[in-house]
DNA sequence: TCTGGGGTCCTAGGACCC
DNA sequence: TCTGGGGTCCTAGGACCC
């Protein structure tokens, strides 16, 4: 073991990510969009392009604020499909150079080539030729970071952007990363950055340099200690091409909503439906189901629940989100409308696996081996069959007619959901 | 004129077991 | 006689990422 980790051989590790990527294909959809700042979003700005950037505009930003910094702005999109497409297409582009693709979102993978450099070349050579073939092929700018771990091509294709290419040669890591703002490693947020600011730590060398006690104590004992690792270069992790989901989930903004029953009962509908037809869909269920209820002002509370058995059931889960919102609801008295609700299933395991002695709790009747369970499971199957022939709004259960009038449409809610199996 | 939707991981405290 | 220590699981909240 230890022989293993001091003489692990140096990988070649490509980040591939392409640049603002929404806004870029809207530029390439539309031509007169090319060279204005174009933000895709509406309420909330999901992507920028750089010339909206050069404004201050950035993802996650309210849209009133983005026209504000920018009266120029042309908002638009709406093409989730052709967002799917082709970020698809460019993962294809990158499987040509080795299966060992480890997608981690939409328009973002880690590639290791260590073993690919004899049949197409340098690792330059590579990610050259994979920025030419997007470019070429796709019509889209894709930045790549070169590196002997993951996390460090990360931070090189970070550098790299816009369109840009950056390697970091081996040996060469300190020297690169020192001078670099800390905010550019992964898992530095926000409060992160300023707890390190406190203590006068700004740039990546100056964290390195920082002892692992005061990080621990400064951090907490994970965090400290894997970013002393990170700053130090000191990140065994590899590409791995079959994680799988831990959670599933979904959520509605709301706008202001007073929180009467039927208002629940019907958003958490709809949230239902989604969640457990996606675990149906994957031959999922989940032991734990949380909720979360955000009033005015964004605070934010979560409930769970753990059973004994796996959910996925439409109506079963529904009634559990909402016996879990209730007695949320219970606890906030001075509460009376709210703004988003969501239903997130964990501890997943394969669906259908019968129990027969189990456990009464006090949501025993939620049980899915039970009577109206299997009147449940029937009616559910039903449903996904009609849906697989003639789509989604083909067929409804009752509850779930709610149509969320404000947010994302369902094409956008697709294209963020992470696959629920994803294997090699 | 307070802001979307999908996730992952960590922490602290408590219950419970041996 | 009221006292140890370790482990696991659960819950609620928070930070972070795309």
């Amino acid at each position: 073991m230890i022989a293993t980790m001091a003489h692990r051989p140096a990988a070649t590790i490509l980040h591939a990510d392409l640049d603002a990527f929404y806004a870029s294909v809207e530029q390439l959809l539309d031509p007169s969009l090319r060279g204005r700042p174009v933000a895709v979003g509406g309420g909330v700005v999901l992507a920028a392009s750089y010339e909206a950037k050069a404004y201050g505009v950035s993802g996650g930003m309210a849209g009133w604020r983005a026209r504000q910094l920018c009266p120029d702005l042309v908002i638009t999109g709406g093409h989730f499909r052709d967002y799917q497409r082709l970020g698809d297409a460019t993962i294809d582009v990158l499987r040509d150079v080795t299966p060992l693709v480890e997608r981690i979102s939409i328009d973002e993978a880690f590639l290791d080539v260590t073993g690919s450099v004899h049949l197409f070349g340098s690792p330059a050579t590579i990610a050259a030729a994979i920025r030419e073939r997007v470019r070429d092929e796709l019509g889209l700018p894709i930045s790549v970071g070169v590196a002997t771990t993951k996390h460090l091509a990360k931070v090189a294709s970070q550098v790299a952007k816009p369109d840009g290419l950056v390697v970091v040669e081996a040996g060469d890591e300190a020297r690169f990363l020192e001078p670099l703002p800390v905010g550019l490693l992964w898992g530095v947020g926000p409060a992160t950055r300023t707890k390190l600011a406190d203590r006068g730590i700004h740039t990546i060398g100056e964290l390195g340099a920082t002892s692992p006690d005061v990080l621990r104590r400064l951090l907490g004992q994970a965090a400290g200690t894997k970013l002393g690792a990170l700053a130090t270069n000191d990140d065994a992790r590899h590409v791995d091409t079959g994680r799988r989901a831990r959670s599933v989930g979904a959520q509605s903004a709301l706008g202001r909503r007073q929180a009467t029953a039927d208002e629940v009962r019907t958003a958490l509908g709809y949230l239902a439906d989604r969640v457990a037809g996606r675990l149906r869909g994957a031959g999922q269920a989940g032991r734990t189901v949380t909720v979360r209820v955000r009033f005015p002002g964004m605070r934010a509370i979560t409930r769970s629940a753990t059973f004994a058995w796996a959910v996925s059931s439409t109506l079963t889960l529904a009634e559990i989100a909402f016996d879990l919102v209730a007695t949320a609801l219970e606890d906030e008295p001075n509460e009376h409308e709210i703004t988003l609700l969501a239903i997130s299933v964990s501890h997943l395991e394969p669906e259908g696996e019968l129990q027969l002695e189990l456990p009464v709790e006090p949501a025993e009747r939620h049980r899915p081996g039970s009577p109206r369970g299997a009147a449940r499971s029937a009616t559910d199957q039903a449903v996904d069959r009609v849906r697989e022939r003639f789509g989604r709004s083909a067929v409804a259960y009752a509850r779930t007619a709610f149509r969320p009038d404000r947010g994302v449409p369902d094409d956008f809610r697709e294209l963020a959901e992470h696959d629920l199996d994803r294997t090699a």
